[in-house]
DNA sequence: ATTATTAATGTACGATGCGTTTCGAAATGT
DNA sequence: ACATTTCGAAACGCATCGTACATTAATAAT
């Protein structure tokens, strides 16, 4: 989605569209986003690079609007037991870290925050802030007075957030099963 | 370093290696990895390109090596005071994820995993393993023998790691007061 | 001194991918 | 029919890659 419909001409044709993010899809699978080129995917979809071009300006845009289903956390729930919510969203972020296709991309929107800051800010805007700030809400709600200042708050999301980053998507290992348990009792030490 | 000395030849120049490692790290520092092209390094350095190629396959390899001094991270001391031997292991962790050169290194070998495995494989072997050995080694000193089992050990590293990346480099938080006396009530709860 | 050996330079090459442009054809509303 | 917009095919100039070649330079062995 990039502009809207104009009233007269020829329509934009959801068949296209369609091939062209199924086959980004299909070479970030097999070849992963660095080696992912413009030309392959339009090759594969049977497309224009033209066209490509015409509605994505980015690679990154378009590799992000591709894996959108994949990617995107959802956001913490907020029941009447704080504490299950923050599993919750520890649950969410492991679930959605562990998505062959998520897993790349999510990498790829932070390792290239470098070269590409627009699509670590559109992933930053779009995907992570509003989980963060629906977890930050349920931590607020788990933790006792003493322990819910903004700051403290914020290292501990930060402690979920990197653990799971690093497990997951830097070493790669596709076993979570000990991982939640072990942050909630670092996060809540009885 | 790459080979041994022949005896008998024109030998290698010295002042080329230095003029070469020396144009890396300042393109790191200016462009950033990806951005960093083997020519113009080589112009930078007034080199051929073929002098580059001659001596470092790759352009990881090439980049850990004029990196060499600013990533490594050195061994986790053993004093009779464990749990200051954690603290100094975090201590280093953060002092190397903060210097600029290592940040935009470190972050490279982590991020080009994908398209350049053998980086990844350097910077792991040469000088993630050994800090982690020893840091490990600290951390069964430091912990009750009811928590020293090996993967738990394994988690708590991975803690230490994922957050003072997320820290350092993923937010790029400068101010890394609060980070280790948190990160060390939580590895240590009262 | 001559020869063998290795390094470094300059230059050029074919590939690949980029992002853009141009042109003609196709598909829609007015 | 006409205006408008999209699509596909092809080509463009550009950058960078990694390699190759011939030439010159520097050193050790004979």
């Amino acid at each position: 989605m990039t502009n809207d419909r104009p009233k007269r001409g020829r329509p934009r044709s959801h068949t296209s569209r369609e091939a062209i993010l199924g086959a980004v899809r299909h070479r970030l699978l097999a070849d992963g986003y660095l080696r992912l080129t413009i030309e392959a995917v339009a090759a594969e979809a049977g497309v224009s690079k033209a066209t490509i071009y015409r509605w994505w300006k980015t690679k990154g845009e378009l590799v992000l609007e591709a894996a959108e289903g994949d990617i995107s956390i959802g956001l913490v729930p907020e029941t009447n037991d704080p504490r299950a919510d923050v599993e919750a969203a520890i649950h969410q972020l492991v679930d959605t870290f562990s998505r062959p296709l998520a897993s790349i991309v999510i990498f790829a929107a932070i390792a290239t925050g470098e070269s590409d800051p627009v699509m670590a800010q559109i992933f930053r805007d779009r995907y992570v802030y509003p989980w963060r700030v629906s977890a930050a809400a349920a931590m607020v709600r788990a933790l006792p007075e003493d322990r819910s200042e903004a700051s403290e708050v914020q290292f501990l999301l930060d402690v979920i957030v990197g653990t799971v980053f690093q497990r997951t998507l830097v070493l790669r290992e596709p076993n979570t099963v000990g991982l939640k348990g072990r942050l909630m009792s670092v996060i809540f030490p009885i």
